[in-house]
DNA sequence: GACAAATTCAAACAAGTGTTTTAATCTGAT
DNA sequence: ATCAGATTAAAACACTTGTTTGAATTTGTC
Protein backbone atom coordinates (compact mmCIF):
# COMPACT_ATOMS: atom_id res chain seq x y z
CA UNK A 1 0.00 0.00 0.00
CA UNK A 2 2.41 2.51 0.69
CA UNK A 3 4.71 2.94 -1.90
CA UNK A 4 7.62 5.78 -0.78
CA UNK A 5 10.03 4.43 -4.13
CA UNK A 6 13.56 4.06 -3.41
CA UNK A 7 15.21 6.60 -5.67
CA UNK A 8 17.36 4.62 -7.49
CA UNK A 9 20.33 3.26 -4.99
CA UNK A 10 20.97 0.04 -7.29
CA UNK A 11 20.20 -1.55 -10.02
CA UNK A 12 16.55 -2.86 -10.48
CA UNK A 13 17.30 -6.69 -10.03
CA UNK A 14 19.32 -5.24 -6.89
CA UNK A 15 16.50 -3.45 -5.75
CA UNK A 16 13.81 -5.98 -6.41
CA UNK A 17 15.93 -8.34 -4.38
CA UNK A 18 15.77 -5.65 -1.55
CA UNK A 19 12.28 -4.98 -1.45
CA UNK A 20 11.18 -8.48 -1.84
CA UNK A 21 13.27 -9.58 1.30
CA UNK A 22 11.73 -7.11 3.30
CA UNK A 23 8.04 -7.72 1.82
CA UNK A 24 8.10 -11.97 2.09
CA UNK A 25 9.41 -11.48 5.38
CA UNK A 26 6.35 -9.25 6.49
CA UNK A 27 3.34 -10.86 5.04
CA UNK A 28 4.40 -14.37 3.63
CA UNK A 29 5.33 -15.87 0.06
CA UNK A 30 1.51 -16.08 -0.64
CA UNK A 31 0.24 -12.90 0.70
CA UNK A 32 2.88 -10.71 -0.72
CA UNK A 33 1.90 -8.81 -3.86
CA UNK A 34 4.40 -8.34 -6.58
CA UNK A 35 2.55 -4.84 -7.20
CA UNK A 36 3.79 -4.25 -3.24
CA UNK A 37 7.00 -5.65 -4.12
CA UNK A 38 7.86 -3.36 -7.36
CA UNK A 39 6.24 -0.11 -5.89
CA UNK A 40 8.39 -0.03 -3.08
CA UNK A 41 11.79 -0.94 -5.52
CA UNK A 42 10.31 2.31 -7.55
CA UNK A 43 10.08 -0.98 -10.38
CA UNK A 44 7.39 -1.57 -13.10
CA UNK A 45 5.27 -4.58 -12.22
CA UNK A 46 6.52 -6.63 -15.32
CA UNK A 47 10.41 -6.19 -13.75
CA UNK A 48 10.47 -9.83 -11.49
CA UNK A 49 8.99 -11.48 -14.41
CA UNK A 50 11.97 -10.19 -16.76
CA UNK A 51 14.28 -10.68 -13.94
CA UNK A 52 13.47 -13.82 -12.23
CA UNK A 53 10.88 -15.29 -14.40
CA UNK A 54 8.49 -15.43 -12.05
CA UNK A 55 7.09 -14.74 -8.23
CA UNK A 56 8.36 -17.63 -7.07
CA UNK A 57 11.82 -17.54 -8.69
CA UNK A 58 11.99 -14.35 -7.51
CA UNK A 59 11.74 -15.87 -3.81
CA UNK A 60 13.63 -18.44 -4.40
CA UNK A 61 16.74 -16.15 -5.35
CA UNK A 62 15.49 -14.16 -2.25
CA UNK A 63 16.39 -17.21 -0.03
CA UNK A 64 19.55 -18.03 -1.80
CA UNK A 65 21.00 -14.82 -1.90
CA UNK A 66 19.95 -12.46 0.58
CA UNK A 67 19.56 -15.04 3.57
CA UNK A 68 21.45 -18.17 4.26
CA UNK A 69 24.43 -18.07 5.92
CA UNK A 70 25.88 -15.05 4.92
CA UNK A 71 25.96 -11.84 7.19
CA UNK A 72 27.44 -10.44 10.64
CA UNK A 73 24.84 -12.88 11.75
CA UNK A 74 26.50 -16.12 10.52
CA UNK A 75 26.68 -18.63 13.49
CA UNK A 76 29.49 -20.44 12.03
CA UNK A 77 31.67 -16.16 12.99
CA UNK A 78 30.46 -17.20 16.80
CA UNK A 79 33.08 -19.71 16.83
CA UNK A 80 31.04 -22.24 18.75
CA UNK A 81 33.43 -24.52 19.23
CA UNK A 82 36.14 -22.35 21.19
CA UNK A 83 33.63 -22.09 24.27
CA UNK A 84 32.15 -24.13 26.97
CA UNK A 85 28.87 -25.96 25.49
CA UNK A 86 26.61 -24.29 27.52
CA UNK A 87 27.81 -20.62 26.50
CA UNK A 88 27.55 -21.56 22.82
CA UNK A 89 24.36 -22.21 23.75
CA UNK A 90 23.90 -18.88 24.79
CA UNK A 91 25.58 -17.17 22.08
CA UNK A 92 23.59 -19.28 19.64
CA UNK A 93 19.99 -18.13 21.76
CA UNK A 94 21.29 -14.31 21.78
CA UNK A 95 21.94 -14.52 17.71
CA UNK A 96 18.75 -16.06 16.69
CA UNK A 97 16.63 -13.46 18.69
CA UNK A 98 18.77 -10.95 17.62
CA UNK A 99 18.18 -11.88 14.10
CA UNK A 100 14.84 -12.56 14.82
CA UNK A 101 13.24 -9.85 16.11
CA UNK A 102 16.09 -7.02 14.49
CA UNK A 103 14.29 -4.37 12.02
CA UNK A 104 17.15 -4.82 9.39
CA UNK A 105 17.53 -7.30 6.75
CA UNK A 106 19.20 -10.13 8.57
CA UNK A 107 15.62 -10.26 10.52
CA UNK A 108 14.02 -11.68 7.30
CA UNK A 109 15.54 -14.56 8.18
CA UNK A 110 13.40 -16.19 10.63
CA UNK A 111 10.06 -14.35 9.56
CA UNK A 112 9.91 -16.11 6.35
CA UNK A 113 11.11 -18.87 7.92
CA UNK A 114 8.02 -18.61 10.56
CA UNK A 115 5.95 -17.90 7.29
CA UNK A 116 7.15 -21.40 5.60
CA UNK A 117 6.54 -23.80 9.11
CA UNK A 118 2.67 -22.36 8.96
CA UNK A 119 2.37 -21.84 5.43
CA UNK A 120 4.72 -24.03 3.51
CA UNK A 121 5.09 -23.12 -0.21
CA UNK A 122 6.45 -24.90 -3.21
CA UNK A 123 9.73 -23.73 -2.00
CA UNK A 124 9.90 -25.50 1.52
CA UNK A 125 12.15 -28.37 0.27
CA UNK A 126 14.49 -25.79 -0.63
CA UNK A 127 14.11 -23.31 2.28
CA UNK A 128 14.72 -26.26 4.55
CA UNK A 129 18.05 -27.29 2.64
CA UNK A 130 19.36 -23.97 2.80
CA UNK A 131 18.51 -22.13 5.73
CA UNK A 132 16.86 -24.41 8.15
CA UNK A 133 18.60 -27.81 8.34
CA UNK A 134 21.76 -26.06 8.67
CA UNK A 135 20.57 -23.71 11.65
CA UNK A 136 19.40 -27.11 13.25
CA UNK A 137 22.72 -29.18 12.72
CA UNK A 138 24.44 -26.37 14.41
CA UNK A 139 22.18 -26.23 17.21
CA UNK A 140 21.56 -30.13 17.32
CA UNK A 141 25.50 -30.06 17.37
CA UNK A 142 25.31 -27.52 20.90
CA UNK A 143 23.04 -29.74 22.58
CA UNK A 144 24.69 -32.97 21.94
CA UNK A 145 27.60 -31.67 23.24
CA UNK A 146 25.65 -30.46 26.37
CA UNK A 147 23.53 -33.90 26.98
CA UNK A 148 26.67 -36.20 25.89
CA UNK A 149 24.21 -37.55 23.35
CA UNK A 150 24.42 -38.16 19.62
CA UNK A 151 23.08 -35.05 17.47
CA UNK A 152 20.69 -37.46 16.38
CA UNK A 153 19.17 -38.66 19.27
CA UNK A 154 15.80 -38.25 20.03
CA UNK A 155 16.32 -36.25 23.47
CA UNK A 156 18.07 -34.01 21.41
CA UNK A 157 16.15 -33.42 18.88
CA UNK A 158 13.11 -32.82 21.50
CA UNK A 159 15.17 -30.42 23.49
CA UNK A 160 16.46 -28.64 19.74
CA UNK A 161 12.83 -27.82 18.86
CA UNK A 162 11.21 -26.94 22.00
CA UNK A 163 14.27 -23.79 21.84
CA UNK A 164 13.59 -23.34 18.11
CA UNK A 165 9.72 -23.01 19.48
CA UNK A 166 10.32 -20.18 22.15
CA UNK A 167 12.52 -18.18 19.73
CA UNK A 168 10.53 -18.27 16.68
CA UNK A 169 7.51 -17.97 19.15
CA UNK A 170 9.28 -13.76 20.40
CA UNK A 171 9.86 -13.16 16.98
CA UNK A 172 6.30 -14.36 15.24
CA UNK A 173 3.96 -13.67 17.97
CA UNK A 174 4.91 -9.85 18.59
CA UNK A 175 1.69 -8.72 17.77
CA UNK A 176 -0.61 -10.54 20.20
CA UNK A 177 2.22 -10.70 22.47
CA UNK A 178 2.16 -6.97 22.50
CA UNK A 179 -1.62 -7.30 23.42
CA UNK A 180 -1.21 -9.61 26.24
CA UNK A 181 1.69 -7.55 27.46
CA UNK A 182 1.43 -3.92 26.90
CA UNK A 183 4.87 -3.57 28.89
CA UNK A 184 6.93 -5.91 26.55
CA UNK A 185 7.91 -3.44 23.90
CA UNK A 186 10.85 -5.27 22.43
CA UNK A 187 13.21 -2.82 23.06
CA UNK A 188 16.80 -4.12 22.98
CA UNK A 189 17.47 -4.53 26.57
CA UNK A 190 14.34 -6.76 26.58
CA UNK A 191 15.58 -8.69 23.90
CA UNK A 192 18.57 -9.30 25.41
CA UNK A 193 17.02 -10.30 28.90
CA UNK A 194 14.85 -12.20 26.73
CA UNK A 195 17.72 -14.44 25.63
CA UNK A 196 19.27 -14.22 28.48
CA UNK A 197 15.90 -16.17 29.79
CA UNK A 198 15.24 -18.13 27.04
CA UNK A 199 19.37 -19.60 27.83
CA UNK A 200 18.35 -19.87 31.62
CA UNK A 201 15.24 -21.59 31.06
CA UNK A 202 16.41 -24.20 28.60
CA UNK A 203 19.70 -24.87 29.72
CA UNK A 204 18.16 -26.21 32.81
CA UNK A 205 15.18 -28.07 30.79
CA UNK A 206 18.14 -29.93 28.65
CA UNK A 207 19.75 -31.19 31.67
CA UNK A 208 16.33 -32.18 33.42
CA UNK A 209 15.63 -34.15 30.34
CA UNK A 210 19.13 -35.74 29.60
CA UNK A 211 18.17 -37.19 33.33
CA UNK A 212 14.78 -37.77 32.91
CA UNK A 213 15.36 -39.87 29.88
CA UNK A 214 18.73 -42.01 31.41
CA UNK A 215 16.03 -42.85 34.42
CA UNK A 216 13.82 -44.78 32.50
CA UNK A 217 16.23 -46.68 30.32
CA UNK A 218 15.25 -49.80 30.77
CA UNK A 219 15.75 -50.40 27.20
CA UNK A 220 12.90 -48.19 25.81
CA UNK A 221 15.85 -45.37 24.42
CA UNK A 222 13.47 -44.40 20.95
CA UNK A 223 10.52 -42.32 20.78
CA UNK B 1 -10.08 -28.07 -4.40
CA UNK B 2 -11.37 -31.99 -3.35
CA UNK B 3 -15.11 -31.21 -3.15
CA UNK B 4 -16.58 -33.93 -1.59
CA UNK B 5 -19.89 -32.31 -0.41
CA UNK B 6 -21.70 -33.72 2.78
CA UNK B 7 -24.83 -34.93 2.16
CA UNK B 8 -26.98 -33.37 4.46
CA UNK B 9 -25.99 -33.90 7.76
CA UNK B 10 -28.07 -30.27 9.17
CA UNK B 11 -29.20 -27.28 7.86
CA UNK B 12 -26.42 -25.29 5.66
CA UNK B 13 -25.60 -22.52 8.75
CA UNK B 14 -24.44 -25.61 10.80
CA UNK B 15 -22.74 -27.12 7.81
CA UNK B 16 -20.88 -23.95 6.83
CA UNK B 17 -19.44 -23.77 10.69
CA UNK B 18 -18.22 -27.06 10.22
CA UNK B 19 -16.81 -26.87 7.22
CA UNK B 20 -15.12 -23.17 7.75
CA UNK B 21 -13.49 -24.29 10.82
CA UNK B 22 -11.80 -26.81 8.89
CA UNK B 23 -10.60 -25.32 5.87
CA UNK B 24 -10.04 -21.85 8.34
CA UNK B 25 -8.00 -24.33 10.50
CA UNK B 26 -5.87 -25.35 7.68
CA UNK B 27 -5.39 -22.73 5.60
CA UNK B 28 -5.67 -19.31 7.93
CA UNK B 29 -8.41 -16.74 7.11
CA UNK B 30 -6.61 -14.97 4.54
CA UNK B 31 -5.95 -18.21 2.31
CA UNK B 32 -8.96 -19.55 3.05
CA UNK B 33 -11.66 -19.38 0.23
CA UNK B 34 -15.49 -18.93 0.70
CA UNK B 35 -15.77 -21.07 -2.73
CA UNK B 36 -14.07 -24.20 -1.28
CA UNK B 37 -15.73 -23.82 2.24
CA UNK B 38 -19.14 -23.40 0.41
CA UNK B 39 -18.04 -26.66 -1.64
CA UNK B 40 -16.99 -28.63 1.54
CA UNK B 41 -20.74 -27.67 3.10
CA UNK B 42 -22.28 -28.79 -0.01
CA UNK B 43 -23.90 -25.13 0.04
CA UNK B 44 -24.08 -22.18 -2.43
CA UNK B 45 -21.49 -19.35 -2.43
CA UNK B 46 -24.27 -16.65 -1.69
CA UNK B 47 -25.16 -18.88 1.52
CA UNK B 48 -22.34 -17.25 3.81
CA UNK B 49 -23.37 -13.47 2.91
CA UNK B 50 -26.88 -14.71 3.74
CA UNK B 51 -25.55 -16.26 7.17
CA UNK B 52 -23.34 -14.59 7.96
CA UNK B 53 -22.95 -11.27 6.43
CA UNK B 54 -19.63 -11.63 5.10
CA UNK B 55 -16.12 -14.17 4.90
CA UNK B 56 -15.29 -12.06 8.53
CA UNK B 57 -18.57 -12.68 10.09
CA UNK B 58 -18.08 -16.45 9.82
CA UNK B 59 -14.65 -16.20 10.81
CA UNK B 60 -15.70 -14.48 14.36
CA UNK B 61 -18.47 -16.80 14.61
CA UNK B 62 -16.73 -19.76 13.76
CA UNK B 63 -14.24 -18.86 16.36
CA UNK B 64 -17.43 -17.89 19.05
CA UNK B 65 -19.26 -21.01 18.95
CA UNK B 66 -17.36 -24.06 18.11
CA UNK B 67 -13.99 -22.48 19.51
CA UNK B 68 -13.87 -21.47 23.23
CA UNK B 69 -14.19 -22.75 26.13
CA UNK B 70 -16.84 -25.60 24.98
CA UNK B 71 -15.69 -29.27 24.69
CA UNK B 72 -14.18 -32.12 25.91
CA UNK B 73 -10.62 -30.56 26.09
CA UNK B 74 -11.94 -27.50 28.37
CA UNK B 75 -9.27 -26.31 30.66
CA UNK B 76 -11.66 -25.99 33.28
CA UNK B 77 -12.70 -29.92 33.01
CA UNK B 78 -9.26 -30.31 34.05
CA UNK B 79 -9.99 -29.43 37.76
CA UNK B 80 -6.05 -28.00 37.47
CA UNK B 81 -6.46 -26.32 41.70
CA UNK B 82 -7.01 -29.59 42.86
CA UNK B 83 -4.04 -30.55 42.16
CA UNK B 84 -0.51 -29.99 43.16
CA UNK B 85 0.83 -27.49 40.77
CA UNK B 86 3.32 -29.33 38.42
CA UNK B 87 1.33 -32.24 37.88
CA UNK B 88 -1.62 -29.16 36.54
CA UNK B 89 1.16 -28.20 34.72
CA UNK B 90 1.63 -31.33 32.98
CA UNK B 91 -2.13 -31.51 32.53
CA UNK B 92 -2.34 -28.54 30.68
CA UNK B 93 0.33 -28.71 28.85
CA UNK B 94 -0.96 -32.64 27.69
CA UNK B 95 -3.94 -31.03 26.79
CA UNK B 96 -2.94 -28.02 24.86
CA UNK B 97 -0.71 -30.86 22.82
CA UNK B 98 -3.70 -33.09 22.12
CA UNK B 99 -5.92 -30.63 21.42
CA UNK B 100 -3.57 -29.08 18.57
CA UNK B 101 -2.15 -31.92 16.78
CA UNK B 102 -5.61 -34.15 17.05
CA UNK B 103 -7.51 -33.87 13.56
CA UNK B 104 -10.73 -33.74 15.13
CA UNK B 105 -12.56 -29.95 15.81
CA UNK B 106 -10.85 -29.60 18.90
CA UNK B 107 -7.51 -29.10 16.47
CA UNK B 108 -8.55 -25.80 14.83
CA UNK B 109 -8.26 -23.83 18.12
CA UNK B 110 -4.85 -24.01 18.31
CA UNK B 111 -4.43 -24.19 14.23
CA UNK B 112 -6.30 -20.86 13.87
CA UNK B 113 -4.75 -19.62 16.67
CA UNK B 114 -1.22 -20.14 15.30
CA UNK B 115 -2.29 -18.82 11.93
CA UNK B 116 -3.72 -15.86 13.92
CA UNK B 117 -0.06 -15.30 15.20
CA UNK B 118 1.51 -14.77 11.87
CA UNK B 119 -1.07 -13.35 10.11
CA UNK B 120 -3.37 -11.08 12.05
CA UNK B 121 -6.77 -10.24 10.64
CA UNK B 122 -9.11 -7.83 11.73
CA UNK B 123 -10.44 -10.50 14.04
CA UNK B 124 -7.46 -10.09 16.08
CA UNK B 125 -8.71 -8.55 19.56
CA UNK B 126 -11.62 -10.82 19.67
CA UNK B 127 -9.49 -13.82 18.85
CA UNK B 128 -7.03 -12.82 21.74
CA UNK B 129 -9.89 -11.52 24.29
CA UNK B 130 -11.98 -15.00 23.68
CA UNK B 131 -9.46 -17.83 22.82
CA UNK B 132 -6.02 -16.49 23.59
CA UNK B 133 -6.73 -14.56 26.61
CA UNK B 134 -8.51 -17.14 28.98
CA UNK B 135 -6.34 -19.71 28.27
CA UNK B 136 -3.09 -17.15 28.65
CA UNK B 137 -4.81 -16.94 31.95
CA UNK B 138 -4.85 -20.18 32.93
CA UNK B 139 -0.93 -20.93 32.45
CA UNK B 140 -0.10 -18.15 33.79
CA UNK B 141 -2.14 -19.11 37.46
CA UNK B 142 -0.60 -22.53 37.39
CA UNK B 143 3.20 -20.51 36.52
CA UNK B 144 2.31 -18.67 39.48
CA UNK B 145 1.57 -21.55 41.97
CA UNK B 146 4.83 -23.21 40.85
CA UNK B 147 7.26 -19.71 41.00
CA UNK B 148 5.60 -18.49 44.27
CA UNK B 149 5.27 -15.21 42.13
CA UNK B 150 2.36 -12.92 40.79
CA UNK B 151 0.87 -14.45 37.49
CA UNK B 152 1.03 -10.52 35.92
CA UNK B 153 4.91 -10.78 37.18
CA UNK B 154 7.33 -10.61 34.29
CA UNK B 155 9.15 -14.23 35.13
CA UNK B 156 5.96 -15.86 35.03
CA UNK B 157 5.13 -14.22 31.58
CA UNK B 158 8.31 -15.42 29.68
CA UNK B 159 7.57 -19.06 31.31
CA UNK B 160 4.37 -19.15 29.53
CA UNK B 161 5.41 -17.66 26.25
CA UNK B 162 8.16 -20.42 26.44
CA UNK B 163 5.54 -23.03 26.89
CA UNK B 164 3.12 -21.59 24.55
CA UNK B 165 6.25 -21.15 22.06
CA UNK B 166 7.08 -25.28 22.33
CA UNK B 167 3.64 -26.73 22.33
CA UNK B 168 2.36 -24.02 19.10
CA UNK B 169 5.82 -24.83 17.29
CA UNK B 170 5.30 -28.64 17.40
CA UNK B 171 1.77 -28.47 16.14
CA UNK B 172 2.23 -25.62 13.76
CA UNK B 173 5.69 -26.80 12.54
CA UNK B 174 4.47 -30.52 11.15
CA UNK B 175 5.36 -29.69 7.50
CA UNK B 176 9.15 -29.18 8.38
CA UNK B 177 9.33 -30.99 11.29
CA UNK B 178 8.25 -34.14 8.79
CA UNK B 179 11.38 -33.40 6.73
CA UNK B 180 13.70 -33.15 9.70
CA UNK B 181 12.89 -35.49 11.31
CA UNK B 182 11.54 -38.51 9.37
CA UNK B 183 11.17 -40.69 12.22
CA UNK B 184 8.36 -38.32 13.80
CA UNK B 185 5.28 -39.26 12.80
CA UNK B 186 2.99 -37.97 15.56
CA UNK B 187 1.75 -40.83 16.58
CA UNK B 188 -0.41 -40.79 19.49
CA UNK B 189 2.04 -42.09 20.91
CA UNK B 190 5.12 -40.07 20.38
CA UNK B 191 2.16 -37.49 21.05
CA UNK B 192 2.16 -37.89 24.79
CA UNK B 193 6.30 -38.65 24.99
CA UNK B 194 6.63 -35.10 23.58
CA UNK B 195 4.03 -33.48 26.37
CA UNK B 196 6.47 -35.29 29.14
CA UNK B 197 9.31 -34.05 27.17
CA UNK B 198 7.87 -30.37 27.19
CA UNK B 199 6.56 -30.85 31.20
CA UNK B 200 9.64 -32.01 32.49
CA UNK B 201 11.90 -29.46 30.53
CA UNK B 202 9.99 -26.83 31.38
CA UNK B 203 9.32 -27.75 34.89
CA UNK B 204 13.23 -27.54 35.35
CA UNK B 205 13.29 -24.60 33.26
CA UNK B 206 10.81 -22.71 35.72
CA UNK B 207 12.20 -23.47 38.35
CA UNK B 208 15.74 -22.24 37.22
CA UNK B 209 13.77 -18.96 36.02
CA UNK B 210 13.13 -18.50 39.62
CA UNK B 211 16.15 -18.93 40.96
CA UNK B 212 18.06 -17.01 38.11
CA UNK B 213 16.01 -13.83 38.61
CA UNK B 214 16.48 -14.41 42.82
CA UNK B 215 19.85 -14.45 42.21
CA UNK B 216 19.64 -10.92 40.98
CA UNK B 217 17.64 -8.96 42.92
CA UNK B 218 19.38 -5.86 43.45
CA UNK B 219 16.40 -3.70 42.54
CA UNK B 220 16.28 -4.20 38.86
CA UNK B 221 13.12 -6.51 38.96
CA UNK B 222 11.49 -5.42 36.20
CA UNK B 223 12.06 -5.69 32.21
C1' DG C 1 26.51 9.11 -34.30
C1' DA C 2 24.47 4.48 -35.45
C1' DC C 3 22.96 0.21 -34.53
C1' DA C 4 21.67 -3.95 -31.85
C1' DA C 5 20.84 -5.70 -27.51
C1' DA C 6 19.15 -5.03 -22.99
C1' DT C 7 15.94 -2.97 -20.23
C1' DT C 8 11.79 -0.36 -18.90
C1' DC C 9 7.13 0.97 -19.40
C1' DA C 10 1.97 1.32 -19.84
C1' DA C 11 -1.55 -1.44 -20.93
C1' DA C 12 -4.06 -5.36 -21.14
C1' DC C 13 -4.92 -10.36 -20.12
C1' DA C 14 -6.77 -14.50 -17.84
C1' DA C 15 -7.82 -16.44 -13.62
C1' DG C 16 -9.31 -16.10 -8.94
C1' DT C 17 -11.27 -13.46 -5.12
C1' DG C 18 -15.48 -11.83 -2.08
C1' DT C 19 -19.87 -10.02 -2.85
C1' DT C 20 -24.44 -8.81 -4.90
C1' DT C 21 -28.36 -9.48 -7.63
C1' DT C 22 -32.50 -11.54 -9.10
C1' DA C 23 -35.28 -15.24 -9.73
C1' DA C 24 -36.58 -19.83 -8.22
C1' DT C 25 -37.73 -22.90 -4.55
C1' DC C 26 -38.92 -24.50 -0.21
C1' DT C 27 -41.41 -23.93 4.41
C1' DG C 28 -45.04 -23.28 7.46
C1' DA C 29 -49.04 -20.99 9.19
C1' DT C 30 -53.78 -19.66 7.78
C1' DA D 1 -54.70 -24.86 -1.14
C1' DT D 2 -52.70 -20.46 -0.59
C1' DC D 3 -49.70 -17.10 0.22
C1' DA D 4 -45.95 -14.45 2.74
C1' DG D 5 -41.45 -15.18 4.38
C1' DA D 6 -37.27 -17.77 4.58
C1' DT D 7 -33.94 -20.08 2.03
C1' DT D 8 -31.39 -21.61 -2.05
C1' DA D 9 -29.60 -21.18 -6.73
C1' DA D 10 -27.20 -19.49 -10.98
C1' DA D 11 -25.18 -15.76 -12.83
C1' DA D 12 -22.88 -11.74 -12.96
C1' DC D 13 -20.26 -7.92 -10.67
C1' DA D 14 -16.26 -5.36 -9.13
C1' DC D 15 -11.85 -6.02 -7.70
C1' DT D 16 -7.20 -8.08 -7.06
C1' DT D 17 -3.98 -11.41 -8.32
C1' DG D 18 0.27 -12.97 -11.36
C1' DT D 19 1.58 -12.73 -15.96
C1' DT D 20 2.20 -11.28 -20.85
C1' DT D 21 2.43 -8.21 -24.67
C1' DG D 22 4.53 -4.97 -27.70
C1' DA D 23 6.22 -0.59 -28.13
C1' DA D 24 9.36 2.88 -26.08
C1' DT D 25 13.65 3.84 -24.04
C1' DT D 26 18.17 3.21 -22.42
C1' DT D 27 22.74 1.08 -22.75
C1' DG D 28 26.98 -0.50 -24.60
C1' DT D 29 29.89 -1.08 -28.76
C1' DC D 30 31.72 -0.20 -33.23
Amino acid sequence: MAALPIPQPDDTRARLLEAAGAVFAEHGYRAATVREICARAGANVAAINYHFRDKLGLYVEVIRSTIGFHGEHDPRRLRLDEVPAPQALRLLIASMLERALGSDRSAWYLRIMSHELTQPTEALPRVVDEVISPNYAILRGVLARILNRDPADDVTRLCAHGIIGQVVHFAAARPVIGILWPAMKMTPEQIKQIAKHIADFSLAGIRAAGRSIAEESSGKRKL
